[in-house]
DNA sequence: TTGTACGCGTTATCAG
DNA sequence: CTGATAACGCGTACAA
């Protein structure tokens, strides 16, 4: 009972050649109706399966796609993965995942062993780390897909879907000066991943498309952490000159900060408003919710796997797709100034 | 530079042939140490790299395993994925991933889709729906290995890697006796998962062992969902004898419960304690922290792994492994009356 | 130590 | 319409 059931098998159970029946199973034209329909009948009861190894070492397809996120449980990427299974899913593709644990090492390695696993395509987020590009020159070189999602790098033909993190930012900022905060502070993430530089430019512009004065004391640098949200956020109120309001790359941070403001007498949104970034589940969830950015990041899997379906389709055509998804505003408590009484309910 | 470059070419290039190319790369024995070198040296030159598939149908062993889970954006089930690729990543395996969605049908599908894709192994959480299990057969008629985590169900041959459903919750409702309360109510899900029966039992079982009456109208049944979470907490609140604590199977559950509270002049811990089930993220980030149970996801992915590598070791031997790993009860503000003073600061 | 020949399961290209 | 044969890339008895 090892082995499965091979088309010789059925051949010779039936008295033919395999190429009959490999031609009875995929439905070619030169065949006869009656063995046609001999053959699929005993191929069920045999409960022949196709054994898509040697398939794919025939074709050169494996009917993989690889997908390297940083960590998967994250819920973003997570998220951006479910949107991938489910577009390719119905497509006979399977979906390869793999970690890169924020590490260029890692990536390298990983994008090495999905080559030889020959995936057809390859779609990733980078890793923070990641500055040199040149493992991604043999998948180039060999034809394959790539699509970068969320964190991309401008790389002469590989796609990319993302969101505009600068209007993002703009958006955010904007409704902050909207609920009448002249004083908006920015919670960064350091700027080796070009999104925090493009959130921060975003801030950076509607603060001067409003008049308002840059203030480079404003801004703090941390990481997606809330215990330093929390420090950052001691820092910015204790300044000579505090901000009325706070704008954060990563709703970690945003939460970090609301804890600390909490704690020690601030009451938001009326004295500081706070919005974060990512729509996280938990921002929601919290009795003072939290305003966010919405990344739509199932939209983005789906969209990302949409490109490598075109890519795929023709690979005789170059195709280079750079897919900009917009963000959306989520406006909740932490941010809702009763300015306007009828504006929000809760 | 379409193909890849194989032990053929190189072989031409150095007018030998594959086959010793082939043992010169496997570290064979019976190769000279001279040209094991130039061999070595000229695939590197050529950038050569072993085709994954090739070795694969010659093999018969694929090296990758699949994992299924019902949604693979959800806190734990992702974080089970990613202990499950952490360990089994430096082994060499890929992890093909697939959601079943909660459908029988589905997963069935799956299942098949990943015994031709002729995957090692299957680590698989249960979909809510599945009351058939003939579509294991096949996978273990093949002794290839199943592994069930956190959903699983007795059949003969498949291991599983769970916790204490019936423990957990055991822990969680004596805590909240502990803390004074006289009537626990419970909240759980449709019974088709056996976690939620154990998880009924548990709370049951801490109720008889404290001699607390067990009373059908405490426990309501409802889906992970604050919203219906809100609905039971009211239905129990209007009983003619309320509770004073409520033990929820899911955090979702516990988090509709707090929200119906505080918004209807309940004071928790006070009046009503409450304790949630999986530690979502989020139960540690809200205001009022929610005590839980923590499944540590991270370690079940770990240990699933462990034990399918361990299977796959020695194939002849039929193991049939039963692991049960310890819930921890996380207390936090939600359960934390002040009979203690000093037991809690926050 | 190396070469020869075959097989893994399938499809494609010839003939017949 | 069907059969024989080669090929996909690799590993490995067997022979030399």
């Amino acid at each position: 009972m090892k082995g499965k059931t091979t088309i010789y098998d059925i051949a010779k159970k039936l008295g033919i050649t395999a190429a009959t029946v490999s031609r009875a199973l995929n439905d070619n034209s030169r065949i006869s109706k009656a063995t046609k329909k001999l053959v699929l009948e005993t191929a069920k009861e045999m409960n022949y399966e196709p054994n898509k190894l040697a398939l794919a070492l025939k074709k050169g397809k494996s009917n993989n796609v690889g997908v390297i996120v940083p960590y998967i449980n994250r819920n973003f990427f997570s998220s951006v993965i479910r949107g991938i299974e489910e577009e390719l899913y119905p497509k006979g593709y399977n979906v390869i995942i793999s970690q890169s644990h924020e590490s260029e090492e890692r990536e390298k390695e990983i994008v090495n062993n999905l080559m030889n696993a020959q995936v057809e395509g390859i779609l990733m987020s980078l890793s923070k780390s990641t500055n040199k590009t040149a493992h991604f020159n043999q998948v180039l070189s060999k034809n394959i897909p790539l699509i970068f999602f969320d964190r991309s790098l401008n790389i002469a033909g590989v796609s990319s879907v993302t969101i505009d993190d600068f209007q993002g930012s703009y958006k955010a900022t904007q409704h902050l000066i909207g609920q009448g905060c002249k004083r908006v502070a920015h919670m960064t993430v350091g700027k080796e991943l070009g999104i925090y530089r493009q959130r921060f430019d975003g801030y950076k512009q509607a603060l001067e498309d409003n008049d308002l004065p840059f203030d480079d004391n404003l801004v703090v640098e941390l990481k997606s952490d809330i215990e330093e949200g929390k420090q950052a956020a001691q820092k910015l109120m204790n300044l000579q000159d505090p901000p009325d309001a706070i704008f954060s790359s990563t709703d970690h941070g945003a939460l970090g900060a609301i804890k600390w403001l909490q704690g020690n007498g601030y009451s938001i949104p009326d004295d500081v408003c706070v919005v974060g970034f990512s729509n996280e589940p938990f921002t929601q969830f919290m009795e003072l919710s939290i305003s966010s950015i919405d990344q739509s990041p199932l939209e983005m899997g789906k969209m990302s796997a949409k490109v490598f379906l075109e890519q795929i389709k023709d690979k005789k055509v170059k195709i280079e797709k750079k897919v900009v998804l917009s963000p959306k505003l989520i406006i909740r408590d932490s941010s809702s100034k009763h300015i306007v009484p009828n504006k929000k309910a809760n």
